[in-house]
DNA sequence: AGGCTAGTTGACCGATCGGTCAGATCCTGT
DNA sequence: ACAGGATCTGACCGATCGGTCAACTAGCCT
């Protein structure tokens, strides 16, 4: 007996016009906890009952768990895409790479929980498409960052980057108070840390940035 | 069908004298397990098949699979309060927080496994008695290393250290390179990122530490 | 009214889960 | 030789897993 989160409306939705809601709701129910408890962990049944369904419902929407989790994580996994895409594209200054960073924390603040997601979880899930996809992109991500001469601090300041930021984001919350600041408070102190780790030596650890 | 990895010396120790070697061995498995594929997905058949034994031998060697988990994770956790306590007793000073980095570095790389397990399973194993101990002192080291009067940035500085710490050293391995470096290599760029981030803005970002 | 389709559900399936229990098997002390 | 404890195992248990299926409902078009 789960106290539903969301009502599900009564299967009578008001107007024909919205486009499947009740699969909208169990994607955020299912993302919520695919991040927070991890993928195995969740149960289909588990899903249905925080979003007020039955688990043939969830079953009617999505094809199969692993489909579940390839529709909660593909918007994620693309708008990475189209960051690095435009960051791999124009020449390498500071001002783009510091861009890049800008454009890195709104995917951070926007997709925390897929992030959290695939970064953590990506050994269990390997063979799934989506996951696997995500994974290349991390490695060209790790390429784009890093070139072949990289350092091994800067190599480790990139996975620290990647890894701390899925676990300030999310986890952190479970013991620190972090991740309760809004957004706007979180920001600019994401872009101090983030261009510390993520900028070359070129740019000092505070810069006063345009 | 798994091929066992340890071939479980056909359940006749040499001698007497060997304190429950299968004990080690099924720690062991459980450890790399729970690190990999989480706890949650992690079945006693499976580590049994790892390890060349039954199922009903686990069971036998540990109460249950929590048991196994408190067990698997302890000794790292009574280490991580060894070294908060001996740097909560000293009075702080910039020579005392960079042993603590040190202290800290000896941890993350002896029992990384244990880290990553406890680090990012944390939410999903609420309730159990390690886990939540492990939380507690989390809690305080952050406070014990971001003070009061700390800023948004270095409180993120500390998540980032911790979880990107426990990605590096373990996850990253899924996409990235790093983590196959010898430790001797991996230790002293290991100390140039955890001060960047651990210690006060005194001490400069690659200082010419004793 | 009468089909059509989408949405929802309970009943059910084989597989696997963590865990129990009654034996085997083997080493050791006497 | 024999008893006893430690270790290991297969058979078994109830619960839950992901997934299938037929049926039911409700709006919609003609």
């Amino acid at each position: 007996m789960v106290v539903p989160i969301l009502p599900a409306t009564s299967a009578a939705p008001p107007a024909g016009g919205i486009r499947s809601q009740t699969g909208a709701d169990l994607r955020q129910v299912a993302l919520t906890q695919f991040a927070s408890v991890g993928f195995a962990a969740t149960s289909l049944q588990n899903i249905a009952d925080i979003a007020g369904f039955s688990k043939s419902s969830v079953l009617y929407h999505f094809a199969s768990k692993e489909m579940l989790l390839e529709q909660v994580l593909t918007p994620a996994i693309d708008q990475l895409e189209v960051v690095l895409d435009r960051f791999v594209t124009e020449p390498e200054t500071i001002a783009t790479r510091e861009r890049f960073v800008d454009d890195f924390i709104d995917f951070l603040l926007e997709f925390r929980l897929e992030l959290h997601t695939f970064i953590n979880q990506a050994q269990s899930l390997r063979g799934i498409a989506i996951i696997d996809r995500a994974g290349l992109l991390i490695v060209r991500l790790a390429a784009s960052i890093c070139h072949d001469d990289a350092s091994n601090e800067d190599r480790l300041r990139f996975g620290f980057a990647l890894g701390g930021a899925a676990y300030s984001l999310v986890a952190g919350m479970t013991f620190l108070g972090e991740a309760t600041l809004p957004d706007d408070d979180l920001r600019p102190a994401l872009r101090t840390v983030m261009t510390e780790l993520l900028a070359p030596v070129s740019v000092h650890p505070r810069p006063a940035h345009s």
